[in-house]
DNA sequence: TTAAAGCCTG
DNA sequence: CAGGCTTTAA
């Protein structure tokens, strides 16, 4: 099987894109120098190198050789070398792999390592505290199991029980993997945020953008940082490709052995024992497949990096709302709706391989009762109590305002399994990014709120049918729609006081006749209007919004004048009045980037 | 009965 | 701006 074909080529134009600081060779440093992602790149070296070599044991050398050559406590300075004397010792097809994964892992780690200048040190710490802490647990597990006593019958215990630790560690390698990788991820998505911030502070220092001037949201999260959008987008891309190469080819890697080891060790099920054993391997494991945080750790990683083979244009689809998400996302990764939403994940990764354990490599996942996608509607509820809580920001998703897509409604045929293939894998992450994409979100957000601001210059009174249309990134529900009524309201009730206001105070100023009072930008009150709903002053407010305010002033001072404030209900006249005069709002508020 | 308006309050 | 409350209209 083909690896990875056109790979090599592909790299090698890649570096050629980078700004000059992540074009360095991956070999300038010491690699003992851990700064920034060398720690991850390191622990995913070790990570991958761990599982060839396990592998190899496991097959080859059984059964001595991984409890022998191990020791949890005893690593770090060491173990670099003591790696490289070992991979010494690997096939050569391993061996050339294994160099192409390093090339690989080296470039990721260049990147990182400029990206990353000025690291979050209690933020690395803890991720490599986290990396230590599985990777020493995996160890312990692993010495734990080769201590255990054999109670089964010697005939036919030890062909079971390798290929059971064999699966089981496979497992385990491949969860080790995805955390790390997950850990890798937070270390980006950390980047991302601190080159946020400091775009905003950046920002707030010359305001003045007009919504004529074509500024958009997405321009303005996604310029400046790294000098330009431009480098940042093919910073993103590069670092997407790396990480995702790196981590597929290496995952691919265990499946390939485990194809290997079916294939050759236990074959079609045809003896009662063979069956028996199989269906013991879950129940054997059974901290790869609950759905423990790890393991939705794990799929996260995945959901973000997307497939191998991933086509441009399903790219295209998928990336622009994520950076969007990432470099905006006012909270820690572990809160963003991304992860959230992983509520719809039919599959996880263990299950996955427990199938494979199950029904063998060719089977198809159609077997999987948990393919059958659960309804769209299932798949929303998961988040739905935390996107509102935690106030997820709009997705900019820009012509995609149809809501949830789900994957069944992109017509795709069912994923045939390849035992040595991480495809389907990968495609399902990819699946499901799409469908996160497309997700609307729930909560109204302060971009929302300003949106809503803007549109009340355009109408005062809007019908909740209106208000869905034009916040089609807002998924609605009985409270979302009141939130946003009442906002108009209560952008309502700020207009009409300070009308009443402005007209007592024209009053008594001695205004006789309603034809003396009008409205003009340099109008004290429309200034206090326009700090209300427009406080950045970065809007074009409408002309016809100045004349209903002016309207709306007349009213009051005509009533007032006439003594019907005496009248309880005296505004009511004014209000039937106004909600008259709402205009169309622009068809460019339907969009959700708007802001 | 319900959604929304409107008013008051914090 | 949101929550609580009453009123209103469908």
């Amino acid at each position: 099987m083909n690896l990875s074909p056109p790979e090599q080529s592909m790299d090698g134009s890649k570096a050629e894109h980078l700004l000059p600081c992540f074009r360095r060779s991956a070999f300038d440093e010491p690699l003992a120098s851990y700064h920034s992602g060398s720690i991850i790149s390191h622990l995913l070296r070790k990570t991958i190198h761990n599982k060839l070599t396990s592998l190899d044991n496991n097959l080859l050398y059984l059964p001595s050789a991984n409890a022998s050559g191990v020791d949890p406590e005893s690593n770090s300075a060491d173990d670099f070398a003591q790696e490289e004397q070992s991979r010494m010792s690997f096939k050569d097809e391993d061996l050339s792999v294994s160099e192409h994964l390093q090339a690989k892992r080296a470039r990721v780690e260049n990147i990182i390592r400029g990206m990353a200048a000025s690291p979050n040190a209690s933020g690395e710490a803890e991720s490599e505290c986290e990396a230590v802490r599985c990777r020493r647990d995996l160890l312990k597990e692993n010495k734990r199991k080769q201590r255990l006593p054999q109670h089964q019958d010697p005939s036919q215990s030890s062909a079971k029980t390798s290929k059971d630790e064999e699966c089981h560690k496979l497992k385990e390698q491949l969860q080790s993997m995805q955390r790390l990788l997950h850990q890798l991820q937070e270390k980006i998505s950390h980047v991302y945020d601190q080159n946020y911030s400091e775009n905003e502070d950046a920002r707030s220092e010359h305001s003045s953008l007009r919504l004529d001037g074509g500024y958009k949201d997405q321009v303005k999260v996604e310029s400046g940082g790294f000098g330009s959008d431009r480098a940042m987008k093919n910073l993103k891309e590069t670092l997407k490709c790396e990480l995702t190469r790196t981590v597929s080819e290496s995952v691919d890697m265990v499946f390939k052995k485990l194809s290997t080891t079916l294939l050759n060790q236990s074959s079609p099920c045809h003896s009662p024992d063979c069956s028996e054993t199989e269906k013991r391997i879950p129940e054997d494991s059974p901290s790869d497949l609950s759905d423990s945080e790890e393991n939705v750790k794990s799929r996260h990683c995945f959901e973000s990096t997307g497939p191998e083979h991933q086509t441009e244009a399903l790219s295209l689809v998928v990336r622009k709302p994520s950076l969007s998400q990432a470099v905006k996302r006012p909270f820690p990764l572990h809160q963003t709706p991304f992860q959230i939403g992983y509520g719809g994940a039919p599959l996880h990764d263990s299950q996955i391989l427990e199938h494979l354990l199950k029904y063998g490599p060719h089977s198809t996942f159609s077997a999987l009762p948990c393919l059958e996608r659960s309804s769209p509607d299932s798949m929303e509820r998961p988040w739905e109590s935390v996107a509102m809580r935690s106030k997820v920001s709009s997705g900019h998703l820009g012509q995609h305002q149809t809501g949830l897509m789900s994957v069944d409604a992109l017509c795709l045929p069912h994923v045939k399994l390849e035992c040595a293939d991480l495809q389907s894998m990968a495609e399902r992450s990819s699946f499901m990014s799409l469908n996160i994409s497309f997700e609307r979100f729930e909560g109204l957000t302060p971009n929302h709120l300003k949106k809503a601001k803007l549109m009340f210059f355009y109408t005062r009174y809007p019908s909740s049918n209106l208000l869905k249309n034009f916040f089609p990134d807002v998924k609605f529900n009985r409270c979302i729609t009141s939130q946003l009524i009442k906002w108009f309201s209560n952008f309502r009730e700020f207009y009409y006081i300070q009308m009443e206001k402005f007209a007592r105070q024209a009053i008594i100023d001695g205004v006789n006749d309603v034809k003396d009072i009008s409205i003009t930008r340099e109008s004290e009150l429309f200034r206090a209007l326009n700090m209300h709903y427009n406080k950045a002053n970065d809007f074009q407010v409408p002309d016809r919004f100045l004349e209903v305010a002016e309207i709306t002033l007349q009213e009051f001072f005509s009533a007032i004048s006439l003594s019907k404030d005496s009248d309880p209900s005296w505004k009511k006249a004014i209000y039937k009045i106004i909600c008259k005069l709402d205009s169309d709002v622009p068809e460019d508020f339907k969009s959700p980037s708007y802001l």
